[in-house]
DNA sequence: GAGCTTATTATGCAAGTGTATAACTAGCGA
DNA sequence: TCGCTAGTTATACACTTGCATAATAAGCTC
């Protein structure tokens, strides 16, 4: 009766294993496929090893949507501060990168619906989106701002607010279609219409990357 | 040992009792917390009672979505469709519709976001999500078309399925937001956000309903 | 009101659930 | 090389899960 080998991993790696091994079990199977013995197999290690590095499951999940969102936030706010482009570029290129892979992804996607569902369910869910929407947000906001000063035009500060829930919708909602049934769009159609409604919104002339 | 006494219900009024039990449960505890049992107590009845009806507790699931799409896009369609307005104010009313209470609801919400988490992994579910997302398209090209028309604009049909795409995206998010964390947006908020995005993306002036 | 159909309840079962606990061993410091 | 610490495995436990089955009674038909 030997007992399988193992190595002992750092505390951060492991973590790290373990909540991608959650979100694995969630994109494929669904909050309901995220049981313990089942990211543990993902994870290759064995089922108690869970607790050592979480208090709960739920922690665990805690985790893995603060990274989920975080790295979202990380893809399109490196599109919207790429150096040596005007403040216009600037908004165009975080408008296509939301509405391009990596950002448009069916995994993704399945990740952030079931994790919405939860966050009026638990609390500690619910705080977790409206950190990261107002974070979100508050990068549109600021993009909006620099674009409208390269204009020459003036906007009040509960303007932009509004203009940029505006944007935040239409790219959610494109984003949410892309990625749940990508197929029913042709090529570059959500992008244009993302650079066409952001631009009917704001008054601002986006022009497509390439044109 | 007397048994609960009971009564015998119709077919459709059982089922529709099951639903909403289902649906209640999804809302309040999330998909983990749908079980048979706990849809039965739901419901007011003994757990085997489900499968007298629905051959697997995933048919009932496909049911509940189905309902839970139906009466939304019956909302939205009602506002739509209201006689002696012109075609203007009724896309205008059908805007005002998707952003209001009872469509903005927290508890649709939870339904919604479940629903959509499945889409990709259950092919069912997946079938039931396209259906639903073009008819309520079909229903935006419609509307869209008839302000065009009495606005004596032409458009491509092509252009008319783009903004619709564009509209859904934007009443898609802005909906999204108000129901998960309505008391982050002022009154009226995304109502007015809804009318000045959906004026912006078409270049109709669409105005609130009371001004 | 008798008889019959079937909606409904009650119970059982095998598999799966999260967590607690104890035994083991990898790999560091001496 | 020899502990020693704590990361890791293995196992157990109480409970829940979806579904199957048999017993029961509601309420229609004649």
């Amino acid at each position: 009766m030997s007992r399988k080998p193992f190595r002992r991993a750092s505390d951060a790696e492991r973590r790290a294993d373990l909540i991608e091994a959650m979100l694995d079990c969630i994109a494929e199977g669904g909050i309901q496929n995220a049981t313990v013995r089942e990211v543990a197999e993902r994870a290759g290690v064995s089922g108690g090893l869970i607790r050592h590095y979480f208090e709960t499951k739920e922690q665990l999940l805690h985790a893995a949507y603060r990274q989920t969102m975080a790295a979202m936030t990380e893809i399109s706010a490196e599109a919207g501060m790429a150096d040596g482009k005007s403040a216009g570029e600037k908004l165009a290129g975080f408008v296509a990168a939301c509405l391009m892979p990596p950002m448009i992804d069916a995994r993704r996607l399945s990740l952030w619906a079931a994790f919405i569902a939860m966050a009026r369910i638990d609390p500690a869910m619910g705080a977790i989106h409206r950190e990261s929407y107002l974070e979100y947000r508050r990068l549109i906001e600021r993009l909006l701002a620099g674009a409208f000063q390269e204009a020459g035009r003036e906007a009040a500060s509960a303007d932009i607010r509004r203009l940029a829930i505006e944007i935040n919708a239409v790219l959610d909602g494109l984003w949410l279609e892309g990625s749940l049934a990508g197929d029913m769009f042709e090529d570059r159609e959500l992008l244009k219409a993302g650079l066409h409604s952001v631009g009917a919104i704001t008054g601002l002339r986006l022009d497509d990357i390439e044109g």
